[in-house]
DNA sequence: ACATTAAGTGATT
DNA sequence: AATCACTTAATGT
């Protein structure tokens, strides 16, 4: 998992029917991979970015946060994805304007910027998945924004733990009351109501620290 | 046994 | 829906 060879291999197979060789070639020499335990910081809003992340294992949640330290989530990265406002802060040097921390354990490939920039012009390819990813990322927010503005916080509440069952792969959630309202920018005692009401309407059990999906 | 942290509740805005 | 103040329950030392 760590070793050149399975650098090789993994890229391979995530990104061996987007990219021609050559690039798979490069992108193998150029990057570093690295690997990050759950719920570990990796960008704060205001560093500046000088490497871009190819998310090879794992997810990692991706927020804004105000000068109160409250956050609200805007959306995961996972297999294959990179993080489009990271593609704006490289190109243009801006410093970072959101918070990535990593959801579960992850492994990242890091490519430099000055390589994705020469990509650009010599791979189509390349041109063609940081646009994809772009795109998709921009549409991740618009349902985000969706969310925030047309349901109700139950809704909001209850997708949340949806969308964090199936980035776990698992019904059953380590998390508290506290880490949801966290991430959903409310206050604790307005989610235990919540869970509460989710509870009677045996669309979850809970207990201490820990939420587990009926359906899915 | 005691302190700490998570969750539940009623009242108020 | 948020905040306060307080209770109850679960966990760690």
């Amino acid at each position: 998992m760590n070793t050149d060879t399975s650098i090789e291999a993994i890229l391979g197979d995530s990104f061996g029917y987007l990219f021609e060789k050559k690039l798979l070639k490069e992108i193998g020499e150029v990057g570093q991979m690295k690997q990050f335990p759950a719920q570990q910081t990796l960008i704060h809003i205001g560093d500046t970015i000088s490497h871009m992340p190819l998310v090879l294992e794992g997810s990692i949640k991706i927020m804004t946060e105000d000068k109160d330290q409250s956050e609200l989530l805007l959306y995961y990265l996972e297999l294959g994805d990179t993080c489009a406002v990271t593609l704006n802060c490289c190109t243009t040097k801006a410093k970072s304007s959101i918070r990535a921390v990593t959801e579960t354990e992850t492994s990242i490939l890091f490519i430099p910027v000055s390589m994705m920039e020469k990509w650009m012009i010599h791979y189509s390819s390349w041109r063609a998945f940081v646009l994809e990813s772009y795109n998709s990322r921009l549409n991740e927010m618009l349902l985000a924004i969706d969310n925030l503005v047309f349901n109700n916080l139950e809704e909001r509440v209850y997708n949340y733990l949806r969308d964090k069952a199936i980035i776990t792969k698992s019904k059953e959630l380590v998390l508290s009351h506290q880490n949801i309202a966290d991430d959903l920018h409310s206050s604790r005692v307005v989610i235990s109501r919540i869970m509460k009401k989710l509870e009677n309407n045996h669309q979850i059990k809970q207990g201490r620290n820990r939420v587990e999906l009926m359906k899915i």
